[in-house]
DNA sequence: CGCTTCATTGACCCAAATCAATCTACGTGG
DNA sequence: CCACGTAGATTGATTTGGGTCAATGAAGCG
């Protein structure tokens, strides 16, 4: 036990595109040296900042957002252990979104020249940070197909497995079961409902026996019935292993 | 007259984050040098294809969109001259999404091998590409958040401010009318609404003298109202230069 | 023990979908 | 030149999924 709990997230990460050697791992290694520890709801990025270090979250859960001028708010991202805050954003004039904490983290933070420097000598680490990017972009794209063109409960349904599958990838599910540190509040905000029809939605979805979901504790009861009612396709999610990326 | 016309859009793009040297200039024209002529309609990606080269269009407009198992279309991007198609897929195993031109077009196609060398000798165009991908994403997001968080109106009003500030960049709104060559059931594909409400909103937005569209020629009679209507902040679309990216 | 944050449920309402014509404008073949 | 077919725009009538408003539980905590 403990082998994948233990392995530096992002290098879980990078690795499901590269192959790597140990001086890329090393190096991957050496930005996430001194974490720093945040608080649940602390934010990590502010929307209209300007954009420094990169951050990338070794544990704990975070979420991208905006608020409306309306007052309303829309969860533009989930992001999990080992997945990369707001990539090379650094490159742009401001931050056009927020990125505050779901539960406690730690957090590395990679300045852009020393990103820049260990990615001279490791060129394949550029990469495959351009592949993770790439990689959340699908998932924002998907996102809008789901919220524009789905039904609440097939949409729901849909993150659901999402989450499901991007959990699995990386050990958060050890037992059948999925800590999601979200309210029906938080969900609704990234589906673009409100918690009121969240709650039903998940009722329905819990008397149709597709999942248990009890103090953010989620089981999906029959994954493949849920994924079906949600028109689940993980492609791209970029389960494929790339082939022709071995290590040199 | 014409410069703006003339110059190589892809140039025009990148130059809103660099100060591009006649190095670079002279680089990112020579991808430019024999593009492809493609007719309206025509397929540039498929989703679940292997990407290959990077495209980029010179002229003419095209879309992302993803369909559903239930017959569904969502439009999850619009592309203008100088738009840089699916940016760095290539590293991706499977195309996530389709992307089909919107009107004849010319296109061109850069292999990953050839991208790679000349952003090895001029390291600031990768740079560039790495900004252009980050802005496509913020876009992205923001589709999400006019889909999940805002009524059809503003929601409509939105879309038509950020495309109106997107052409006025590259030159397309040289008489104060944009064409926009989408039919009512595309922007609605877009907006994730139906094309008889797309209908009823463009009339809401024309009797208040709002918008001029007709025969697919828009006009913003009152950007600022609309943009209030709207809640649009072009923040997301970096209108900002940046400072510190001067020639070198 | 009261305060606060979430979850849950009911009653009611409305924005947008659905269903169904009709009206253009434009080809295109005879 | 004209009849016909097709794609898109418009409009009306009706339905409905999900929002809004308003209570009530339930769990955790200083």
């Amino acid at each position: 036990m403990g082998s994948l709990v233990r392995e530096n997230a992002v290098v879980r990460k990078l690795s499901r595109y590269l192959d790597m050697t140990d001086g890329e791992r090393a190096a991957v290694e050496s930005w996430c040296q001194t974490p720093s520890k945040y608080r649940a709801r602390q934010f990590l990025v502010k929307e209209g900042d300007r954009p420094d270090n990169v951050r990338m979250l070794l544990t704990g859960w975070a979420c991208g957002f905006v608020d409306t001028k309306g007052g309303k708010r829309q969860i533009v991202g989930l992001l999990l252990p080992g997945d990369i805050c707001d990539g090379h954003a650094s490159l742009l004039r401001r931050a056009d979104h927020n990125v505050a904490l779901l539960t406690d983290a730690s957090v590395a933070s990679v300045s852009p020249q020393r990103l820049a420097r260990t990615t001279a000598d490791h060129p394949r680490l550029a990469q495959a940070l351009w592949w993770s990017s790439q990689l959340d972009e699908g998932i924002t794209r998907h996102w809008l197909v789901n919220v524009g063109r789905r039904d609440a409960v097939s949409r729901t349904a849909h993150l659901l497995c999402e989450l499901w599958v991007r959990a699995q990838m990386i050990g958060l599910i050890p037992a059948g079961q999925l800590i999601v540190p979200l309210t029906q509040q938080d969900l609704a905000d990234a589906l673009g409902m409100t918690s009121v029809h969240m709650n039903r939605v998940i009722r329905v979805l819990r008397e149709a026996k597709l999942i248990t979901f009890c103090n953010r504790e989620l089981t999906l009861t029959n994954f493949d019935a849920l994924a079906r009612r949600a028109e689940f396709d993980p492609t791209y999610l970029q389960l494929e292993r790339r082939p022709g990326v071995a290590r040199t």
